[in-house]
DNA sequence: CTGTATTATTGACCTGGCTCACTATACAAA
DNA sequence: TTTGTATAGTGAGCCAGGTCAATAATACAG
């Protein structure tokens, strides 16, 4: 999988990442493509910008010709349904790239928010496809279709489970992210509140912190503030054998 | 949207369609293409090709380098679990596209088995994009797009609802995807079991059996054998407000 | 550092949907 | 047709996880 990078060790997730080290480089710097190559992607098309905690990236329904690709950070997408109530669609965390859906019809079909101070970088799909790079048109479909594949992972973890391995399933979706994009996959921060955890998974969010508590008693886990660890990686799997 | 076909009314789901009505010809035959270079995708790719009922397409973990048209009929994709328990990821019908996870890494992310006698034209992924027709894969990317797209909107009906709901939401799904796809929207064969769409909406089938029942009995839907009529959409559409 | 707001945890109780057990219907083969 | 088998429907009872309520721990603005 070309865009696994392993060689870059303990980061937290707010520590931006190069480029060259930057998990979605095989879309922003399409693999093989010589420097003289990459410099023709338009630099404000690749350059971070910063983004608050809580900031709108960008919001349902909106003219939406880009992707983004998260160098820090984290955000969460999610659609506010007939009664106002927001449903979370999905987190995306550094190494991530945010806003496929919306190639379908050029409009955003989220609203995406960071969940804490985040660097992310606009692509602007006109400029990226003006180049004609076929690999970079292989390498954003091969994305896509990976995202759906993850998506129907993330859609067994939520069907026919109980809470309890809905949350493990959750953690250990979170730690093998981690540790794809070369960061410690037993110890990480969950940049998201249990609010949004239990929005995501469907559950109450007194249930999912009743988990976390379940979990803690076994010494399964640990966690003090936001920082999560994973004291038994194994048995976290069994659980949701 | 150009893979929308309103003009073909009242067929059945076992018709077969034409590739001139079909509604996946945006991939298949890239709109704006001139008959001629329709003729250079290989014959063989798109010749349908005819399964039983209950035939296997394709099995999970298996090489797969094509996607497959539904021209008639219908599948259902699901993976098995380390319990040997089989989970459906999702079910597709006339005019649906099956197979694009498997774009990621070349192999089959799910099993694809047929409810029904069913024709499915093999789409060659190599024979495609050897063409390089710009527009045959900018039409796949939007294909794949809005298939995430969709998948969020099933994602949504499964958490945070109530088991009616859910039930509901997958009778106007499907009621959905029949209008856009030029059928009756308020009366089509429903070709899966109710174990089917129990285990699909992560549902007891009974809870499922007891929820037709009731929508029965309050005159909202009727159903003959596996044919399905919505008698009140908006009454449908209010309940998963 | 302190007050306020947000988030997390815990307890008590209740209910939607699951399980189990059984019956009824549909359909395929003989 | 009959018979066998898969699918669908119904009833009774129970429990996982929801709701409501109260408290504890954090985070953040000033």
């Amino acid at each position: 999988m070309s865009q696994v990078n392993n060689t870059v060790d303990e980061m937290t997730m707010r520590t931006p990442i190069q480029c060259n080290q930057c998990s979605m480089q095989s879309i922003c710097v399409p693999a093989g493509l010589i420097p003289s190559d990459v410099e023709i992607l338009d630099k404000s098309s690749r350059e971070p910008h910063l983004y608050n905690k809580r900031s709108v990236v960008f919001s349902e329904g909106e003219a939406l010709n880009s992707v983004f690709a998260i160098k820090s950070g984290s955000v969460k997408c999610y659609t506010i349904d007939s009664n106002g109530k927001q449903q979370i669609t999905s987190f995306h965390m550094v190494g991530d790239i945010v806003g496929l859906e919306s190639l379908a019809n050029g409009n955003a079909s989220t609203y995406c928010e960071t969940l804490e101070t985040s660097m992310l970088c606009e692509i602007k799909l006109n400029k990226l496809f003006a180049q004609e790079l076929p690999k970079v048109e292989g390498n954003l479909m091969r994305l896509m279709s990976r995202r759906l594949g993850n998506n129907s992972k993330h859609y067994l973890n939520i069907v026919n489970t109980s809470a309890e391995q809905k949350v493990v399933s959750f953690l250990l979706s979170i730690s093998t992210h981690m540790q794809q994009h070369g960061l410690s996959r037993s110890e990480f921060r969950l940049p998201m509140t249990r609010t949004d955890i239990a929005n995501y998974l469907g559950l109450a969010v007194e249930t999912v912190s009743r988990i976390f508590t379940a979990l803690k008693e076994q010494e399964l886990i640990q966690s003090k503030q936001s920082i999560l660890t994973i004291n038994d990686l194994s048995a976290l799997e069994r659980r949701v054998a």
